[in-house]
RNA sequence: CGCGGGAUGGAGCAGUCUGGUAGCUCGUCGGGCUCAUAACCCGAAGGUCGUCAGUUCGAAUCUGGCUCCCGCAACCA
């Protein structure tokens, strides 16, 4: 089926924390790349994020910084924003679930579901800390595993003995919160959501995405649904979230994994109301079946976006479940992982001050975790980039722009450009850039970025071969071609560029500015020159004073964040 | 024996579903060119595809065991 409209979200950011390299790889980058390939496709598009603000890890950390939970959710939101405009992250919609107009959708959803009857209380056993007064769930406390007795065991599982822990079995029990050993269990009533009812419907959807979804996703979330699906509890016994919209429930709040999907949700309908669209949230996009929707996440997310949201999504009617979940696996620095308690970190916004947009998303889209987990490498930036980026693709701009401008100054007569269409090297160029658009129409984003790159050593080629700087001492007509056909490879270049690079498309397209046409972009991206004669029809003036498009990585900077780190320069 | 993914020339990765001369980028070495950001082009060296066993005429690819790395919901974002 032909999707008309492509509904993309990324991964809800939460509040608590800086945004890092494996963050923008595993969800942003690929989703904003997705996004504008479509968009340049010619298809409607609508990308949504917001900010996830509840939950107790935030609570946490907002009573340690000493401040209130809103202005501590609102200075990272904030913060996220910033991160993501560095990065050329272009979302149609950056919400916050915090915000009034994101609980009411969430509260429809609660209601919805428990009218069909997929919520139900139930009481159970948890542990209460009497000192801090906090519940404690399992990750809250440690003690003594009762299976192998290891003193340490975590409250979800014991490092020793690989017991998945009971934590109100557990014995020595310690609140990680205050370190207290005074804690009682207590009986609390909690709401749970009835996944397992919906099982055999989940399955019937799930098994229709075999071949569809990703070999580290699928098999993943069939082995966790085969058998049945968990019941969850999805109230909580806090004060930060959305209340719990049922009578007698004072002091519980919606758990923060129900809420935070429904961003998504309420994000899409914030944005069409403020943008005074004429569009129904759900009508137009969340329950039309011409709409494709993919979740851009990490691996730790898929449970949540391929199990939970689409059974949630299916069993309250309020939404289709998802068409496509590329998650990603993991970045790591330098063959670690990102620590910032421990200094093994890069600051995002420090990084886009000494590099810039270009080479950060060109070295972080060339390492793209798509299929297994990957390094991110000072060294190996600065090769990629020098190497790929400015003496591929950045030279090849320079030397043919340079060589144009200064021989044809008062522009080049449109006859140069005829023929290439039609030509060997022209219809391949068409051709590679028809399997450009299906790799990222499979959401194959690195691969997408190394075909660029293989287009521009084409490109590279293309020029050398032909030798201009021979040709004009003979034939300046010759030459007067080559570097007229040079042109269009630019010119495709600047066009394919965009949905990975941005800032450096729009400074190559700039050159073409006078020939430029909405038409004739939509034709090139999708492979097709043969808009090209037209456009040329009144040959082409180079007037923008030509520079280096992509600046090399200096030994210094690299060397300084190599200092930075705590490592030697290898 | 909980589950899923991974292990491929110096580095980073593709190829594994659908078995048949091991591929890409970077790095290294040799040559060419000089329009260009000391750049570009051509050529070469370098791998028993984690390990052990099996199936097969033939295995990186299929099967089984093992080792190491990453991740993992069931009141934790």
């Amino acid at each position: 089926m032909q999707h008309k409209r492509h509904l993309i979200t990324a991964a809800l950011p939460y509040a608590n924390g800086p945004i890092h390299f494996g963050h923008l790889v595993g969800a942003y980058l690929p989703s904003d790349v997705y996004n504008r390939h479509r968009r340049l496709q010619g298809e409607k598009t609508l990308f949504i994020c917001g900010s996830d603000e509840h939950g107790v890890a935030i609570m946490l950390n907002a009573k340690k910084a000493g401040e209130d939970y809103q202005s501590y959710v609102n200075k990272w939101h904030a913060d996220h924003a910033q991160v993501f405009k560095e990065y050329g992250v272009e979302f149609d919609f950056f919400g916050q679930t915090s915000a009034e107009y994101h609980a009411e959708e969430t509260i429809k959803w609660f209601k919805d579901l428990h009218e069909k009857g997929f919520i139900e209380p139930r009481d159970g056993q948890q542990l209460y800390c009497n000192d801090c007064h906090n519940h404690l769930p399992d990750r809250f406390v440690e003690g003594t595993c009762y299976k192998c007795d290891y003193e340490n065991a975590r409250g979800d599982e014991c490092p020793n003995c690989g017991e998945f822990i009971d934590p109100v079995k557990l014995t020595n029990t310690v609140c990680k919160i205050c370190s207290s050993q005074n804690i009682e269990e207590v009986t609390v009533t909690q709401y749970y959501i009835l996944l397992s009812k919906y099982h055999n419907e989940y399955r019937k959807w799930f098994e229709t995405k075999k071949d569809i979804w990703r070999k580290t996703v699928y098999p993943y979330v069939n082995s966790l649904t085969e058998e049945n699906l968990h019941d969850r509890a999805i109230t909580r016994d806090i004060d930060w979230g959305i209340d719990v919209p049922l009578p007698n429930t004072e002091g519980k709040k919606l758990y923060v994994w129900f809420d935070a999907p429904i961003g998504y949700v309420s994000n899409t309908k914030k944005y069409l109301e403020e943008t005074g669209s004429d569009e129904h949230y759900l009508k137009d996009w969340w329950q039309n079946e011409d709409v494709e929707l993919t979740h851009f996440i990490g691996k730790d997310n898929i449970i949540f976006h391929a199990v939970i949201f689409p059974t949630m999504s299916m069993a309250s009617g309020q939404a289709k479940p998802a068409d496509q979940v590329p998650a990603n696996q993991f970045l790591n620095l330098e063959g670690k992982q990102f620590s910032k308690s421990t200094g093994h970190y890069v600051d995002a916004h420090e990084a886009m001050k000494d590099f810039g947009q270009t080479a950060l998303r060109y070295y972080l889209l060339s390492i793209l975790p798509e299929t297994t987990d990957s390094s991110f490498s000072w060294d190996q930036m600065q090769a990629k980039v020098n190497n790929e980026l400015a003496n591929n693709i950045g030279n090849f701009l320079n030397r043919c722009l340079k060589f144009t401008q200064k021989n044809w100054e008062e522009g080049m007569p449109a006859e140069y450009f005829n023929g290439f269409s039609n030509s060997e090297h022209g219809k391949e160029l068409s051709e590679d850039v028809k399997e450009l658009n299906q790799l990222l129409d499979s959401y194959a984003i690195k691969k997408g970025i190394e075909k660029v790159m293989n287009i521009g050593q084409k490109a590279n080629n293309f020029f050398s071969d032909n030798a201009p700087w021979a040709q004009i001492k003979e034939d300046k007509d010759a030459a007067g071609k080559t570097l007229a056909h040079s042109s269009i490879y630019a010119l495709v270049l600047g066009s394919i560029l965009e949905p990975f690079l941005p800032e450096l498309s729009s400074k190559i397209l700039n050159h073409f500015k006078s020939i430029s046409s909405d038409e004739l972009k939509k034709g090139i991206y999708s492979g097709d020159l043969s808009g090209l004669e037209n456009a040329f029809s009144k040959g082409l003036v180079l007037t923008e004073k030509v520079e280096a498009l992509v600046p090399k990585i200096e030994d210094d900077l690299i060397k300084k964040m190599y200092e930075s780190l705590g490592l030697e320069k290898s």
